[in-house]
RNA sequence: GGUCCGGUAGCUCAGUUGAAUAGAGCACAAACCUUCUAAGUUUGGGGUCAUUGGUUUGAAUCCAAUCCGGAUCACCA
């Protein structure tokens, strides 16, 4: 429990008592003081002003007073500046803190609370390899449901391959025509790569065509669909839909050729799932829930056999939910994915996490549930993120300016051997271990990068510049970590408790390290894993500070000495607990 | 055009259930390693919080209008 909701209720308990003014403990403002006052947290009181026809100065003091004499072990003195009333907080209350809680390896773990979240993300497309956009998506999706779980979620991690669709057919049909049966073993290309290869040929060659056609006065919408290697792609569509044996063998052997690549990137950047859908499956029973819908009611036929529904009286458009031809679209195989994952898992929420560029999809999607009556039609949320962008704007796979997830998890891992070797501080590691720790600083920089910005927001990633491994970064946070390891080597505390007063670099810490529960509970409440990122940032600056400029193994007495190793205990912890929400591991030595 | 999202320091971003003089990092200038890891610490300069008006004791935060940028509104996924 944090110090704010306990000075909330002690805060509500004195108004109630010298005021007989009841206000909820939790509507009352309490921030951190700010540094150039005096003391450790502050009562905003202007809003208890109207009520009270007093001053704002008058309140302060008669309410600190109150606030001094019935908790004597937690408040020391306070002070009113306008409408603001600082508290001091007793040293002894922050010393209990640490002593209770360093040698805690739970500190900041939930109880369980018997509630199920499914968390959705990655969703890749079998036809090409995954980029810094999916990136950002993996790390999203494991980070949130990581804080689900240390907040006592019980949590479904699954993914949805989109292995389906004309574009799965694209790479296949660019493969048959320019491949001459190359495969990642006869090409040693990693899988993923190779047909994705194939399906950035797919629009160079309709791109000629469609040309072409333009040259010999055929209209460009014309030409996209008369292009022969489009209609040769929609009819290999429509014989996979069918079944045709030649077709689904290749986009068999093709598709494992993807994952074997998904399954080693997976395995490198740290993303696993407890259970992984299949569109080639789902699209079935989106299909049977349209039949459903149309029974109910929810759906209407066109004459031409379409299915569509009126989405006009919720302010949205008329949406298609299953073609002419009777075929799947997009949304088919979400209503049927929908379903199949309350059937199968029946969670209180289900969490999509899936770029903003799809916010009306998901709008819709929900709504259709929630017209067809679905059972977890309510718990349905689109995580909405923003895009990766580079400097020059959106990476587009068709035109060959993506940056890829492979290629940018090798440079980071060799600038961090780079920066090692420079500094050449773990010359004694074993090869073995060199390789491990460039693996951590690496990827947890690119972890960092990606996860330190609010999800919401679009971000911008310039190639040139590449990622800093200094100020507010993964390594920063690594390295402050393997300091106060460094120190633990040494000596560890001995479980006494400091009878001294605190030093301020001391208290700022132990201030910093307290709120840690409160941090993790908003991340899970805001589903944000940058709230941890510029937390933790902020406990390793403290700490920084803290270790440059007070002595640890050789402090001023033996009380400080054990104060402060408990300090660098409940910091390490802190970091490795925050930094595995992100994802990231951290290092003993770097 | 409709809907939605965004615009904070040169750059990348915090801060938005209204609250004290708007904060970090990078970059720039300077100081600090015979002393627990300098991937560090300390100090400095740098802002019309897109613009205008409104509500309020108080607005980067709420409301309205305007400007700029983006997404989306497909029988693509």
């Amino acid at each position: 429990m944090g110090i704010v909701t306990i000075l909330q209720p002690a805060v509500s308990k004195a108004l109630s008592k010298l005021y007989t003014l009841e206000i909820a403990a939790s509507t009352i403002l309490i921030t951190e003081t700010k540094p150039d006052f005096d003391g450790d947290y502050t009562v905003v009181l202007f809003s208890f002003v109207k009520n009270l026809k007093k001053s704002p100065e008058q309140i302060g003091k008669e309410l600190g007073e109150e606030l001094l004499s019935t908790n004597k072990n937690i408040f020391v003195s306070y002070n009113v500046i306008k409408g603001f009333l600082n508290l001091t907080i007793a040293d002894n209350y922050w010393i209990d803190f640490l002593t209770e809680n360093y040698t805690n390896n739970n500190f900041g773990k939930k109880d369980p609370l018997n509630k199920r979240v499914m968390v959705e993300y990655s969703s890749p497309n079998t036809n090409k390899p995954l980029h810094l956009g999916h990136l950002r998506n993996n790390f999203l999706g494991w980070s949130i449901a990581a804080i689900f779980k240390q907040n006592g979620y019980d949590v479904i991690k699954t993914c949805i391959a989109n292995d389906r669709g004309i574009h799965i057919c694209k790479s296949m049909i660019a493969w048959q025509l320019f491949a001459n049966g190359a495969t990642p073993d006869s090409t040693d290309i990693k899988g993923d790569h190779l047909v994705g290869d194939y399906y950035v040929q797919f629009g160079y060659e309709l791109k000629k065509q469609i040309d072409q056609l333009v040259e010999s006065g055929i209209s460009k919408d014309e030409a996209e669909k008369e292009a022969p290697i489009m209609k040769a792609a929609q009819q290999m569509l429509i014989d996979w839909e069918a079944g045709k044996p030649a077709v689904i063998e290749l986009w068999k052997k093709m598709n494992s050729w993807v994952y074997d690549g998904f399954a080693k990137t997976y395995n490198r950047i740290g993303s696993d799932f407890d259970k992984t859908y299949y569109e080639s499956n789902t699209y079935l029973l989106g299909k049977e829930m349209v039949e459903k819908g149309l029974k109910k009611g929810v759906f209407e036929q066109e004459e031409d056999g379409s299915v569509w529904i009126d989405l006009t009286a919720d302010g949205l458009d008329r949406k298609i939910v299953r073609r002419r031809d009777g075929t799947a679209v997009y949304m088919t195989q979400d209503i049927g994915l929908a379903e199949l994952k309350q059937q199968e898992f029946n969670s209180s929420l289900s969490v999509y996490v899936v770029g903003d560029e799809q916010n009306y999809h998901f709008k819709v999607l929900k709504l259709i549930c929630q017209k067809l009556g679905l059972p977890g039609a309510e718990g349905i949320f689109h995580l909405s993120y923003g895009m990766v962008e580079l400097p020059s704007g959106r990476m587009k796979t068709r035109e060959g300016n993506v940056v890829d997830a492979d290629d940018i998890v090798d440079e980071m891992e060799s600038i961090s051997a780079k920066h090692t070797q420079e500094l050449g501080k773990v010359k004694d590691f074993t090869n073995e271990e060199l390789k491990a720790l460039y693996h951590t600083i690496g990827l947890g920089a690119l972890k960092f990068f990606l996860l330190r910005v609010d999800p919401k927001k679009k971000m911008i990633f310039n190639p040139e510049e590449s990622i800093d491994f200094h100020g507010f970064t993964g390594p920063f946070v690594q390295f402050s970590y393997a300091r106060a390891r460094s120190i633990l080597r040494k000596e560890l505390p001995i479980n006494q408790s400091c009878k001294e007063p605190l030093q301020i670099l001391e208290k700022k810490l132990i201030i910093e390290l307290e709120k840690y529960e409160t941090i993790i509970t908003q991340a899970s409440e805001e589903m944000n894993p940058s709230v941890i990122a510029n937390y933790v940032f902020k406990v390793a600056q403290t700490f920084n500070s803290f270790v440059t400029e007070l002595r640890v193994l050789t402090a001023e007495t033996a009380d400080k000495k054990e104060l402060r190793l408990q300090l660098c205990v409940l910091t390490a912890h802190v970091i490795q607990s925050a930094m595995s929400l992100l994802g990231i591991e951290v290092p003993e030595r770097m």
